[in-house]
DNA sequence: AAAATTAGGTATTTGATATAACAATGATGA
DNA sequence: TCATCATTGTTATATCAAATACCTAATTTT
């Protein structure tokens, strides 16, 4: 009979992740993974990290928005969300506007600057996802949104 | 004629995230945290994270891989894998075996708790999938699936 | 035997994220 | 009105994962 622990000490040839894979939720984070390192690369010509990207592109289509908002929108703590603001106000892409009606707020808005890099990003982030994503039938790219949006309102409860 | 940098003071009602949402590359990263979240939950009964069930998982799998091979399938840098492997033994869920033909490596092996260990988390785990992937109909998930295993297979060549 | 390679490991850095506490401002209610 | 309470932005700090540099021992190559 085979000791409790059954020392095997040959090493595979090669090793087995099939369990891992039966899993969808492994797929997804894999797939996740691969669609992120793609981004990365693609917004790094315009110095932007995923995070900042999304960050401008908020604060272009929400002008005056409040950090707070913006924090909330992005699920980000409110102290991380200084460090965002502050590199794209540095860099001159959005601005902090004092608000009169509440002088405890800032309205953030983007610069001209800010609204053209935004474009450009746009166009280079709507290429990776051709690349990604086309090669797939447009039913196929449709009923992956779908069950994608159908796994995130199983656990939020958003529409 | 509108300034350059439009200072709009006055903060919207709801902040809109259309254009991040027309983004799958968005969903996908949305969905595969939500299914994250509620892996972790489902795990920490186990006082196991994600990346020591993986771990555990391809030990169980395949007895006797080395630590490099272990690193390697599960694409995390080998000082990392250290401290994973590190607690697991320490759990004593897994041994680190010498290899007599090679004093260099290690031949990782899971003991009678380990595969215990593993057999209920990963019931737990089906439960979790279920809960998540189940209220799909059969052919959505494994389009869902197809879908996914297509967005990995672009950027990284897999089968 | 010398040089190069590999396995495992330690120490440290980086990066993202979370927590605690604070000042300024505004809102609320006795 | 005044005292309390809540909110906004902020600083400093803790935590945690992931990456890098470097090291020793063992093996392989030349």
């Amino acid at each position: 009979m085979k000791p409790d622990t059954a020392s095997d000490t040959s090493q595979p040839a090669q090793v087995s992740d099939d369990r891992l894979r039966g899993l969808l939720g492994y797929r997804l984070r894999r797939a996740s993974n691969a669609v992120q390192a793609d981004l990365a690369e693609t917004l790094k010509p315009f110095d932007l990290r995923m995070i900042t990207y999304t960050a401008l592109v908020l604060v272009v289509d929400n002008p005056g928005l409040s950090q707070s908002q913006l924090a909330a929108a992005m699920d980000v703590e409110r102290p991380n969300l200084v460090v965002i603001v502050d590199e794209l106000e540095r860099r001159e892409l959005i601005t902090r506007d004092r608000v009169p009606t509440d002088r405890r707020t800032y309205a953030l808005n983007a610069t001209l600057a800010g609204r053209r890099l935004c474009d450009q990003a746009e166009s280079a982030v709507r290429q990776h996802e051709a690349r990604i994503f086309g090669t797939l039938l447009e039913e196929e790219r449709s009923l992956l949104a779908r069950g994608l949006l159908h796994v995130i309102a199983q656990r939020t409860g958003e529409s």
